[in-house]
DNA sequence: GTTTGTTTCAAACACCTGTTTGACATCCGC
DNA sequence: GCGGATGTCAAACAGGTGTTTGAAACAAAC
């Protein structure tokens, strides 16, 4: 029996069946990979070497899949931030060079391909995602408001309005770092500038970002 | 016959038809509402008034006629900051917040329906295009050099791989002022900062690039 | 051994995609 | 008038899309 409309149909204690991981992490990669658009059904079952009937009977629809690989990877990264932010709130509240910081480091330095991955769907998600995506994102702020609020705390003197002003700018800046946004710098740069030189691409984004708060 | 492998079957020196300005239109206002893979042929055909075989006998697939779109905006828009900028080495060189807003100026403010439609189905290329046009954008970099010479100019102590990371995040600013992407500084701000007013958008955006270069 | 719930499978469904066809209409130069 | 190029059209093409079906396989419970 089919039971299309529980995204769960194995019994609720029992971890999820290989199958149901394996489409999660192909669905995953191939769209960080080619985009949202570029992937199908039939490619994500057969890279998880799984019956195409698997996505439509573990989760109930493809984009059902895809939002929740997308549900689970924004709280992770919005967890891991919050823990950063909290650290810095505690010894150095002050700092603003080091509120960003806590917002930038987990999207910019990673360690492994998984985590690539991951925000590259991320980062995917937002720009190319459904409708239903961009909306979560448009409206679920709260994270970004612990993040406000810590400038607002260290800058008492600057004016929200432009506070806000810059938070956004700051983070287009952090945005721009992606595949398909830095190639032009590594062209105008004759091979100068290497985005994929972590560490420093998050010196100098912290420089200018600081710059622009004013601090 | 068809002639499909001519891009403008008719005679080169008599102006095109209706039927293709109303498809280039068509396939434009289409492209930037609602984006690149949204968008079928039978879409833009339906809006043109224009039979489905139309696209292909004028422009040999929808592909081409999306390049051919891109390629006359993009020529168009670098054309105007070129001219902008031309304005600005010739009467304040040394003015880092004047080259740059030479730079932004063109992509934000802008006065007509059928220039926000340009800019944003240039936007809407850049993330979204095909393959060819992402190459193009990330090889051809003559526009932006003249902007990068004219910063190397205003600021003649300052290593060129420094200024090249900070006209790349100032222009990671400037391009997530789109929709898709402003929308949380507006809930972030309750309503208090207003992307479409476009003359205070283009003075924070520059007071904050233009700390971030240090001037 | 039978029953029950879960998982897998090949096949098909209905629909949409970009593109092509060949016939028909139109217009211009001669 | 005629011939040939140019434009328009309904219809079909070949292939891809997400999703559904109903039967089979499997495991554990009774």
């Amino acid at each position: 029996m089919n039971c299309g409309e529980q995204n769960t149909p194995g019994s609720v204690t029992r971890e999820p069946p290989p199958a149901k991981l394996r489409i999660l992490a192909a669905a995953e990669q191939l769209v960080a990979e080619q985009g949202f658009d570029a992937v199908s059904t039939r490619d994500i079952v057969a890279r998880a070497q799984v019956n195409i009937a698997a996505v439509n009977y573990y989760f109930g629809s493809k984009q059902s899949l895809l939002l929740e690989i997308f549900a689970t990877r924004a709280a992770e990264l919005n967890r891991e931030r919050a823990t950063l932010l909290a650290r810095v709130i505690d010894k150095r509240p002050d700092d603003v060079r080091a509120i960003m910081h806590a917002l930038f480091q987990p999207t910019i330095l990673w360690n492994s391909e998984e985590r690539r991955l991951a925000l590259r769907f991320l980062n995917r998600a937002r720009r190319e995602g459904p409708l239903e995506v961009r909306e979560t994102i448009r409206t679920d702020v709260r994270h970004l408001y612990r993040f406000v609020d810590a400038l607002a705390n260290a800058l008492p003197q600057m004016p929200h309005e432009e506070l806000l002003w810059r938070f956004h700018f700051a983070l287009g800046a952090l945005h721009h770092n992606q595949p398909g946004d830095y190639e032009r710098l590594i062209v105008l740069s004759d091979g100068a500038c290497r985005p994929d030189d972590q560490q420093r691409l998050l010196d100098h984004l912290l420089d200018f970002v600081a710059r622009g708060f004013g601090v």
